[in-house]
DNA sequence: CCCAAGTCCTGGTTGC
DNA sequence: TGCAACCAGGACTTGG
């Protein structure tokens, strides 16, 4: 699953390759995938229009373009966003072929198997929607107490507060399980109820975790690769996600599995409350 | 048939 | 009582 670390890992790779880079051409779209205007739009506007910047909101994309025009993208639960791959793919949903500023031709494929990412093409802004996201989780200008104000008062699990986009944007469900478990809190606990101390750490923690899987180049637990088609490789380091059964590295318990925030979740009981 | 899961949407509940 | 904030759960999607 593309989360934050994923995208960050593509955007540095397609800053590298694609910036100051002109769309060409728009070989294949994918309509159910089009969100704030129509193919035809995506078709007609996007070829001559140029990559000025590349940037990124918690798990979203953004592409700059000349004249004022922003293409924002979000990967979804399997969207892979591959510069000339050298397969074939039944799952390609969008091909656009760009000319580089060195003077080359390339061609910037978005495959999604499940068809749960999305593309935006927009005027004078990224798509409406980033209006309602909270801070990016890892860079973004936030501090304890922003997340202590968040917090309080709230009843849903913690775990669900993490998840929520309009509080923190970039975290999901790998890197939820994560970081609770690297802060020895119960994904189960009412946010509300975490302490002053204990917001402490989770402030600390999200973008350490987050730095983490960065470092890693991403996790490629399932679907996820760069724009190369290569793996990630925080999956070797994951410390609680997909654990299940097996044994805490911390206390030795056994991690059990819930569903909160209707999302598979495995925690260690023990040490995690 | 169930599971995986990011986001949007809906409908119900809570609390001021 | 009214209203907004909050929260849970379903829909979407397709391959394992």
């Amino acid at each position: 699953m593309p989360e934050l670390p994923e995208v960050e890992t593509v955007r540095r790779q397609l800053e590298a390759a694609l910036t100051e880079a002109r769309f060409l051409a728009v070989e294949t779209v994918e309509p159910s995938m089009i969100r704030d205007c129509d193919a035809d739009e995506v078709v007609h506007c996007l070829p001559g229009k140029r990559v000025s910047v590349l940037e990124r909101l918690g798990k979203y994309l953004i592409f700059r373009l000349d004249g004022g025009a922003y293409l924002t993208l979000h990967l979804g639960m399997t969207g892979q966003l591959l510069v000339d791959p050298a397969d074939e793919s039944p799952h390609t949903r969008f091909a656009f072929r760009l000319g580089t500023k060195a003077g080359r031709e390339c061609v910037l494929v978005f495959r999604d198997m499940r068809k749960f990412g999305r593309l935006h093409l927009t005027q004078g802004g990224p798509a409406p929607r980033l209006a309602a996201l909270g801070p990016d989780a890892w860079r973004g200008a936030w501090d304890a107490d922003y997340l202590g104000a968040r917090l309080g008062g709230r009843s849903a699990p913690l775990k669900a507060f993490l998840l929520d986009q309009r509080q923190l944007a970039g975290i999901g469900n790998i890197y939820a399980d994560e970081i609770l478990w690297w802060t020895e809190l119960s994904p189960l606990r009412p946010a509300g109820s975490v302490t002053g101390a204990e917001v402490e750490v989770l402030a600390g923690e999200i973008p350490r975790r987050l730095g983490e899987g960065v470092k890693f180049l991403g996790c490629s637990f399932s679907d996820f690769v760069d724009v190369q088609g290569k793996r990630g490789e925080f999956q070797k380091w994951l410390r609680a996600y997909g654990k299940q059964g097996q044994r805490c590295g911390r206390c030795g318990d056994t991690f059990v599995r819930a569903v909160v925030a209707g999302r598979g979740t495995s925690f260690c009981p023990s040490c995690q409350r």
